[in-house]
DNA sequence: TTCCAAGGCGCC
DNA sequence: AAAGGGCGCCTTGGAA
């Protein structure tokens, strides 16, 4: 009876709208959404109303307009019905008839004249503009909510944005696509043309732009230094139509996005690049990501305005003069233009701004939904424009010499770099999957038996410490610090004890009644005045696994030991835990990771220094192998066939730091090689250079065939807390860490951390005095620099408090350490891009992690990819190292990433 | 129901 | 008075 596959043999489509009230009835089919529609048969129905709603999940979309109904991707529907009715709940009757399509993927059916509104649980998103998350509202309205009417801020908004609507020529057809790329391609070929998409079906918190969203309309507005691209009466910015069946009007701009040679500017690349691609379309022409433009021009924008497009062209700062037109129309966000509140019921407009999925937007406000997407293009051609005017402005110091502009830098670095990251994030990483869901179950086991531990332990004080969550950091703090004084508002204590509301376990059952969902329970300080010398910002006692795990003052004996075992395993609950839900899980989501297996984790440019960071998932964060207890890195593979290569820096931020403060020491202690701290630690402590030149203790050995063991002791053992805090210190000292914090580390006095910070400054003397011009360049320029010449700017030091002020000389001591190191990964990530050597033999890379670079490639060419890996990277100035200092790298191959380290 | 800040923790 | 730089993201619990 059912057809599969074809839908030649649809012919006509019955439409159920089904009231929520009212689901009992009729169908048979129970689902808390309001309403629900699908294909249906005429035959059978309540027999059929489950596979009849397993169908309809899978239609993409059904959309409404006006008074149409709109589904599109019919085709996805595999058991279609032969005859149908058109019906609504109120009883009226619809026929209709559909004329299938030969190109099924644009099929759209339309059915007129039903009155009804509707609401989807519809994830949507604009084109992600910006490091700021400006996501449209999910909507699952039920009884179309009354809407508070609009905002004068909102009137005036749409008013200035309608003015746009004469310049935008709407490209909804195949032909006057094809006029268009004509002129795009040919006429217009040599402007700088600013790109933007709109974008539904995504949730960008969620998943990767990889094989996700479906772009819905976009916009390109051309332009060269004088004059504006004219498609006719006075149309100069293009919006294409790409929603119910426009996917070959999409299809037809392939010639322009993939023309190498046509200058494109986006603002965030990477989103519009991906979800374009997802059409099988490869962009090429990268010209510029005015995102990344602005966090060259100026990196500290967390605050004011952020790098969203509407943030950067509404700052006069960034816009400098303004054109008239887009002083009237600057940018405004999705919800001042398309957002309403509810009407609450004492008749009060709502706080919380509601808005459409954007693809009804662009159905049911569409002249407003035009301008709002075409002037994104506008503004993205008019903020590359002022972007590099700014940069071309500013010169470039290149490691202390003049080299030409920002500009010039961005051209050289950042644009071939942003093109590369675009190529990683789609590259992406394979994970086992199988793999981790064998581990969660240990993970969870394990989870299981520590709170065990925990709970029987501390219900013999606190009797409801039985059904606490040991993951909420407020009951902690109320078991073992319960009365406690508040360290910075004097007054304030916790309670001594407190009622806490948990979800029920099922273990408390109220008599006659349903299980109650929740529970009360009592928690009450099970120990007197605990010390604790760990607070956190706002004052309380900290409660993180470091402040629990020193806690001593249960006592000795018996006692005072099974505290301390709960405690550890306490401590152990709160590490699993966050290993399950930070790694374990979220690799395993389906949201992340598509169909191939492979996880794409979005790479950005967006940190004060110029690290890159990584996000949804972050990869960067995966445990070390030292702490990694379920190995989880086991789970990121090589495809069959294939390896990874994954190569590190040894101390690069430190060989930056004596390159930087040519600091002879620095510099002759890595020219000797070994290691490094050992080193420091001689250098640092007489007794142990007297030991090394009476060859009582060797600095390093390298064992010799036959030797099992060196013939002296090893300086890392003779003096292992010597060689420690040396390391310690290594580590610290860019970080412009404190005497006080230090002594808090150590335990030991302020005076006694003073003095080993003098003896690691004792032959380092260009560190301090580089430190000085650092903080000097912060306080007079509100800029420091990092090797290849980016700033980082600062805050006036002025008009800061001291605790700020603190802060700023200590980033200003790091940034230029961190950004220089940054800046070397990148240009090492470049030369392993262009090297033809490693892609003829296909390898590529896969991901960065600050010092560390992944590739994945043939498993046969791994050693001789990796010997080139390994010189590119030690050698990472198109062939050469500009540094005073040798760049140590470190590399192995292996099936997975846990292996290859 | 949804949003937000705080606290915590993973990495380099 | 506080006193290590740079990230992303999890859970909680209270507020809207």
């Amino acid at each position: 009876m059912w057809h599969s596959g074809s839908i030649s043999h649809i012919r006509n489509v019955l439409i159920v709208r089904q009231d929520y009230s009212h689901s009992s009835s009729g169908l048979g089919v129970t689902d808390n959404s309001a309403f629900k529609i699908g294909v249906y048969t005429n035959f059978n129905v309540q027999s059929n109303a489950q596979e009849w709603l397993e169908e309809s999940k899978r239609i993409s979309s059904i959309k409404t307009r006006n008074n149409e109904f709109f589904i599109t991707n019919l085709w996805k529907i595999t058991k279609v019905p032969t005859i149908l009715h058109c019906t609504m709940s109120s009883g009226s009757e619809l026929k209709t008839q559909w004329q299938p399509d030969s190109k099924i993927d644009a099929s759209v059916l339309k059915i007129s004249k039903v009155e009804t509104s509707m609401q989807f649980d519809d994830k949507a998103r604009d084109g992600y503009d910006g490091d700021e998350h400006e996501c449209t509202a999910k909507n699952t309205v039920q009884d179309s909510p009354a809407k508070a009417p609009m905002s004068k801020e909102s009137k005036d908004a749409r008013k200035a944005l309608a003015t746009v609507y004469d310049k935008v020529l709407v490209v909804d057809n195949v032909k006057s696509a094809r006029s268009v790329v004509q002129l795009l391609t040919s006429k217009y070929k040599n402007f700088i043309h600013a790109c933007d998409t709109e974008v539904a079906n995504i949730d960008v918190k969620q998943e990767t732009p990889v094989s996700h969203g479906e772009v819905i309309c976009f916009s390109i507005y051309s332009g060269n230094s004088d004059a504006e691209a004219d498609f006719g009466n006075g149309k100069t910015c293009i919006w294409v139509d790409v929603l119910d069946g426009g996917r070959d009007v999409l299809m037809e701009f392939a010639p322009f996005f993939e023309d190498p040679s046509i200058r494109k500017v986006w603002h965030n690349y990477s989103f519009d690049s991906h979800v374009i691609e997802n059409y099988g379309i490869k962009v090429a022409g990268f010209h510029a990501d005015t995102m990344h433009l602005a966090r060259l021009w100026d990196s500290s924008r967390r605050i004011d305005g952020g790098y969203s497009l509407e943030g950067l062209t509404n700052d006069h700062r960034v816009m400098g003069v303004v054109p008239k037109e887009l002083q009237k129309i600057g940018k405004r966000s999705m919800k001042t233009i398309f957002g309403w509140k509810k009407i609450k019921k004492d008749g009060s407009a709502g706080k919380i701004i509601s808005m459409e999925p954007v693809e009804v937007l662009q159905r049911d406000d569409r002249e407003m939904w035009i301008c709002y997407s075409s002037l994104d293009s506008m503004s993205t051609l008019r903020l590359y424009e002022s972007l590099k005017s700014k940069l071309e402005k500013k010169h470039w110091t290149f490691d202390g010499c003049p080299r030409g502009s920002m500009y010039d830098f961005y051209e050289e670095y950042w644009r071939p770099f942003g093109a590369l990251l675009v190529k990683m994030e789609t590259a992406g990483m394979l994970v086992d999957r199988g793999y981790l869901s064998e581990i969660e179950k240990v993970a969870v086991a394990q989870r299981k038996l520590a709170a065990d531990k925990f709970r029987k332990w501390a219900s013999k004080y606190c009797p409801d410490a039985k059904y606490m969550n040991v993951n909420s950091d407020t009951q902690i703090r109320q078991l073992f610090f319960g009365g406690i004084e508040n360290r910075c508002k004097p007054g304030e204590t916790l309670p001594k004890s407190r009622t806490i509301k948990v979800p029920n376990d099922g273990s408390l059952i109220a008599e006659g009644k349903k299980t109650p969902k929740y529970r009360t329970i009592e928690l009450f300080s099970i120990v007197e005045d605990l010390k604790t010398d760990l607070f956190t910002a706002s004052g309380w006692p900290s409660v993180s696994g470091d402040a629990l795990r020193s806690l001593a003052a249960f006592g000795g004996g018996k006692k005072g030991k099974e505290a301390c075992h709960a405690i550890a395993a306490l401590c152990e609950i709160c590490s699993i835990d966050s290993l399950i839900s930070n790694f374990i899980l979220p690799l395993q989501g389906n949201h992340i990771s598509c169909d191939e297996g492979r996880i794409h984790c979005s790479l950005n440019i967006n940190t004060e220094t110029g690290r890159l960071s990584a996000r949804t998932p972050n990869l960067q964060n995966q445990p070390a192998l030292e702490k990694d207890r379920y190995k989880i890195r086991q789970a990121f593979v090589a495809a069959p066939g294939n390896s990874l290569i994954v190569a590190d820096y040894g101390q690069l931020e430190l060989r930056i730091l004596a390159h930087l403060a040519s600091c002879k020491s620095m510099l002759d202690a890595f020219k000797a090689g070994g290691d490094f701290h050992s080193r420091t630690a001689m250098n640092m402590y007489q007794h142990i250079r007297d030991a090394v030149e009476e060859k009582k203790v060797l600095l390093e050995w390298h064992p010799q065939p036959g030797q099992e063991k060196p013939p002296v002791p090893l300086l890392k053992d003779a003096f292992g807390a010597e060689r420690r805090k040396a390391k310690m210190l290594n580590f610290s000292i860019a970080y412009g860490k404190t005497p006080v914090g230090l002594a808090r580390d150590w335990k030991v006095s302020v005076k006694e951390a003073k003095d080993t910070l003098k003896l690691w400054y004792r032959d380092r003397k260009e560190v301090l005095a580089w430190q000085m011009k650092q903080k000097e360049l912060a306080q007079e320029k509100c800029e420091v620099y990092t090797l290849l010449g980016r700033s980082r700017r600062f805050p006036n030091m002025a008009h800061a408090t001291s605790g700020q002020r603190g802060h700023i000389e200590r980033a200003a001591i790091n940034a230029p350490v961190q950004g220089s190191a940054a800046d070397v990964a990148m240009c090492a990530m470049l030369e392993i891009d262009r090297n033809a050597r490693l892609k003829e033999l296909g390898w590529r890379l896969l991901l960065q992690v600050h010092d560390e670079v992944i590739l994945e490639g043939p498993t046969e060419s791994a050693d001789l990819a990796k010997s080139i890996v390994v010189e590119c990277m030690s050698k990472p100035f198109y062939g050469t190292n500009i540094l005073n200092v040798e760049l140590a790298v470190d590399a192995k191959c292996a099936q997975n990433w846990y292996a290859a380290k």
